[in-house]
RNA sequence: GCGAGAGUGGCGGAACUGGCAGACGCGCGGGACUUAGGAUCCCGUGAGGAAACUCGUGGGGGUUCGACUCCCCCCUCUCGCACCA
């Protein structure tokens, strides 16, 4: 935070020296070591507890110090963690690390210290910083993804896998990061340069291990429709991340000799206005033809050219399309028709085939193609009304077949139906669905990952380490420095294996997972974490899964959440658990921005919590984190509204003393007042009313999340009591009270310390967690007189006071009545009255 | 280009299904208490106007007795995907 200078040099007054206005060191330690006691955020046997619910936040990647915009991320799970504790839950509560990834690795490079001892330390750090927050987790269920007794799990799912044929081994182009030396998953990529260190993606052929999430595409796909609690948002780009179409898939015979050229397209209405073929230069046609020397020489040097271009920047976009025809002609599967076969940029490998048909009278891309080479357009689809294709641009929507022999006529739905099944009959296409999704790249060429459980043995191959050989241990001694192999190849006693099938020598498998492998199932190890003997009991994990309520950033949006989906549906096809997906609920929090951006150490804007959780105490930074805004959106943090949070909590406690010097402690509950008790007129009556009116939006805004709203509710509450006091009431009322203790009750999940510590100063027994989750008395709210906002036109004229149970002629005519609405409707005839119940009324006169 | 979200005082933001726009807080102005105030408390605070009142939720239309809220068109910003056939 920024200090202000002060005159003669020295601190502030309030950070130093001067005893804090209300005593929250004192109630921090009290409460935490009652709830350390009392064991009240710790589930014991989780097959016995009832009433279960489930909070997670996403563990963190160690990665040293925490700001204030992770604070809110925590801070939200722990509100709904005391609520539901309060709503008579058994609330599972855990907190892990993610703790094996690259940046470990990096800094054992740059400070020559281990990527364990690293690690190690930023989670000594970070746990002290989330127990500096007030957090409520159950820290016996701590898990760490470097751990042995982790990994042995997250290798035995590799296994699964494999078993399944769900990981394998392929050569493939991928991502490459120059600068990490190490490939990426797509997902990894974010606009052409790698999302860690922004370095350009190149691509290097290699041999990878792959899960096969393409085969759950659909799965995946389908459920989405399932997770109704998930904002739509990221529901949304995780579909548009599967990226699902429907089309055909068309072999195009070669005129000559050759296999056909397949084809994916959305639009085999379209068929019959194809007037070429375009293939993508990595096209194994393209290399055939170039190995037999039959490409033509412009079309060689082009290939040639763009194969360089996209291993240099493998998303390096080419806004011009360029194309040179390969020489060769392929037969239209319908007509027979010749058609060139091309070779152009603007075709990628990566989707569907790596070859299109290109329809340039209804394909923007093939139009623009076809223009700049004087390509055969033909128009084959024309809008039911006005025009269609006009020679200018391509008709891309849907209309009528025209120049389209035996389908003419048809329309676009119609006409798909009708070529797809013609092309059924001639053996020549099929229907078919596409989608964007790739398999998950998960070997990395790294040190800090959990190692690839496989030895490859001279005689039988790849092979699986046994189940009861895991873990395969990471070793401690290896070279660290890059050199695109995995630093494993550097430890020989590592490498050194047995054959698990033939007992022969063989080598272990160098590559590590993708940590998204080891975060893919950790919710699944909490229920028992320090279990050895598999990686979760199915009972165990069925009972208390799906996560009722996880949190965390949108910008997990698609990878952790989808992997995470994936391996979940994996394990569930397996049979070792019965639910679908992993997450009921999930809620993205927004970030919180200093300055306009994004917290970082490189923009020097980072607000550590450490000083102003001791100036201030922990609560005010909780109940000003969650004041900032709606939790779902980007927040602006503003020290000065700090500030704020510590007044009201000072006049909050200011409340609690006078009240106990009032009315002295008392054990029992203010609710079990008898109905006799309170004020049926006056500032008693008008307190209690208020209270009450407060409270029950207070316990809706509770319910939605809507926590900046809730801070504002108990800031009314303690208004209210506040105004009463000036007023001259007397404390001692019951109404007050009544007051003090849902304030007290409300503001728990909140701020907890000091909650907890008013219960206590209250005179109260054990927890104010224990204390139930109060009840708004609709006799409180009653009002015997109903108040209306009179207008005339819309617009606002006047207030006036009914009898709660007057009826609408008698609101009518005080409404009329009154002399402001009198004024503003003489000489004009009313026309209407219009009255909505308990709210307005409103005049309508010409 | 496609998709999603947003636009309200000087600032963060309220206003659940259309019904008193600006809750709550920050900041600011004034006052009290003080050796002092950057502590605390009180009053005020959308704009214009002496007032009555008028105008105000990105812009323009519309529906309605009544629109921040619903419908149509447009502008701006943020995020995601992007030559995906």
């Amino acid at each position: 935070m920024s200090h202000t200078k002060h005159p003669e040099g020295t601190a502030a007054p309030s950070a130093e020296g001067r005893a804090p206005a209300y005593p929250f060191r004192e109630m921090e330690q009290r409460a935490r070591a009652l709830w350390r006691d009392e064991r009240l955020f710790e589930i014991d046997d989780p097959m016995k507890a009832d009433r279960r619910f489930y909070c997670l936040n996403m563990f963190p990647y160690p990665s040293g110090d925490l700001h204030v915009g992770h604070g809110r991320n925590y801070i939200l799970g722990d509100v709904v963690t005391r609520l539901k504790t309060m709503q008579g839950y058994h609330v599972l509560t855990p907190m892990g690390w993610d703790a094996f990834g690259l940046p470990a690795e990096n800094a054992a490079i740059a400070n020559n210290i281990h990527p364990a001892i690293w690690t190690r330390r930023n989670i000594a750090r970070m746990k002290e910083q989330l127990i500096s927050w007030g957090l409520a987790y159950d820290w016996r269920r701590e898990i760490a993804s470097c751990d042995p007794s982790y990994y042995r799990w997250t290798q035995w799912i590799f296994l699964q896998l494999y078993e399944k044929g769900l990981a394998y081994r392929a050569k493939s182009a991928v991502n490459w990061c120059p600068k990490d030396q190490t490939v990426l998953a797509n997902e990894q990529v974010v606009d052409g340069r790698c999302d860690r260190c922004g370095s350009e993606v190149t691509t290097r052929e290699l041999e990878q291990w792959f899960f096969k999430i393409t085969a759950y595409a659909e799965p995946l796909l389908q459920d989405l429709e399932t997770l109704t609690h998930w904002p739509e948002r990221v529901r949304v780009m995780q579909h548009n991340w599967i990226g699902r179409s429907e089309g055909a898939s068309i072999r195009f015979a070669l005129r000559g000799a050759g296999e056909p050229i397949e084809v994916f397209t959305t639009r085999p209405d379209t068929l019959y206005g194809a007037t070429f073929l375009v293939l993508a230069a990595e096209h194994p046609r393209v290399r055939e033809l170039e190995r037999s020397g039959s490409l033509p020489p412009a079309a060689t040097e082009f290939v040639a050219r763009i194969r360089q271009h996209r291993i240099e920047n493998r998303f390096a976009v080419e806004n011009e399309k360029e194309g040179y025809p390969t020489g060769v002609e392929a037969l239209h599967p319908l007509t027979g028709a010749p058609l060139p076969v091309w070779v152009a940029n603007y075709v990628l490998m990566e989707y569907g085939t790596g070859a299109i048909m290109a329809v340039p009278g209804h394909d923007q891309r093939d139009f623009e193609f076809a223009k700049k080479y004087g390509l055969n357009i033909v128009e084959v689809i024309r809008p039911e009304s006005g025009q269609g294709y006009d020679g200018t641009a391509a008709w891309e929507g849907d209309g009528r077949l025209v120049n389209s022999g035996p389908v003419d006529g048809k329309t676009s739905a119609e006409g798909k139906r009708a070529v797809i099944a013609d092309l059924e009959k001639r053996k020549a296409g099929e229907a078919r669905v596409q989608y964007r999704l790739r398999d998950w790249l998960i070997s990395r060429q790294r040190y800090w990952g959990a190692p690839i459980p496989i030895v490859r043995c001279p005689s039988c191959g790849i092979q699986p380490v046994p189940e009861s050989e895991l873990p395969v241990l990471l070793p401690d001694q290896v070279e660290f420095s890059p050199t695109g192999e995995s630093p494993l190849l550097t430890n020989q006693a590592f490498l050194k294996a047995t054959c698990p099938k033939c007992g022969g020598p063989a080598t272990r498998e160098t590559d590590t997972m993708d940590t998204f492998v080891d975060s893919s199932w950790y919710f699944l190890r909490f229920l028992n974490p320090h279990l050895d003997t598999a990686p979760f009991l199915k009972d165990a994990v069925d009972r208390w899964l799906p996560v009722d309520q996880y949190i965390g950033g949108v910008e997990h949006a698609i990878l952790h959440l989808l992997y995470s989906r994936f391996i979940v549906k994996v394990l569930r096809d397996m049979g070792y658990l019965s639910f679908s997906e992993p997450f009921a609920r999930l809620f993205t929090q927004g970030m919180i921005t200093k300055d306009g951006h994004k917290m970082s150490k490189s923009k020097g804007n980072v607000v550590a919590p450490d000083a102003l959780i001791e100036r201030f105490g922990t609560d005010t930074v909780r109940l000003y984190t969650l004041f900032i805004g709606p939790p779902a959106k980007d927040a602006e943090w503003n020290d000065r509204g700090v500030e704020g949070a510590y007044r009201y909590l000072t006049r909050y406690w200011k409340m609690i003393e006078d009240f106990h010097q009032a009315a002295g402690s008392r054990t029992a509950a203010s609710s079990a007042q008898p109905d006799t008790a309170w004020a049926a007129s006056g500032p008693r009556r008008d307190l209690r009313r208020r209270t009450h009116e407060i409270a029950a939006r207070l316990l809706d805004d509770m319910d939605r999340l809507h926590l900046n709203t809730a801070v504002s509710g108990l800031m009314q509450l303690v208004n209210g009591v506040q105004e009463y006091q000036a007023a001259g009431g007397d404390l001692k009322a019951p109404e007050v009270e009544e007051a003090v203790d849902l304030a007290t009750r409300l503001l728990a999940p909140l701020a907890p310390h000091t909650a907890e510590g008013a219960w206590n100063k209250l005179g109260r027994e054990g927890s104010v967690f224990r204390s139930g989750w109060p009840k708004v008395s609709e006799a409180a709210l009653k009002h015997d007189l109903a108040r209306y906002v009179v207008s005339v036109n819309g617009k606002v004229r006047s207030n006036i006071e009914v009898p709660a149970e007057a009826g609408q002629e008698v609101i009518r005519e005080r409404a009329l009545a009154d002399g402001n609405v009198r004024k503003h409707t003489e000489g004009k005839t009313i026309q209407q009255v219009i009255i909505v119940p308990g709210r307005l009324v409103n005049v309508v006169a010409r």
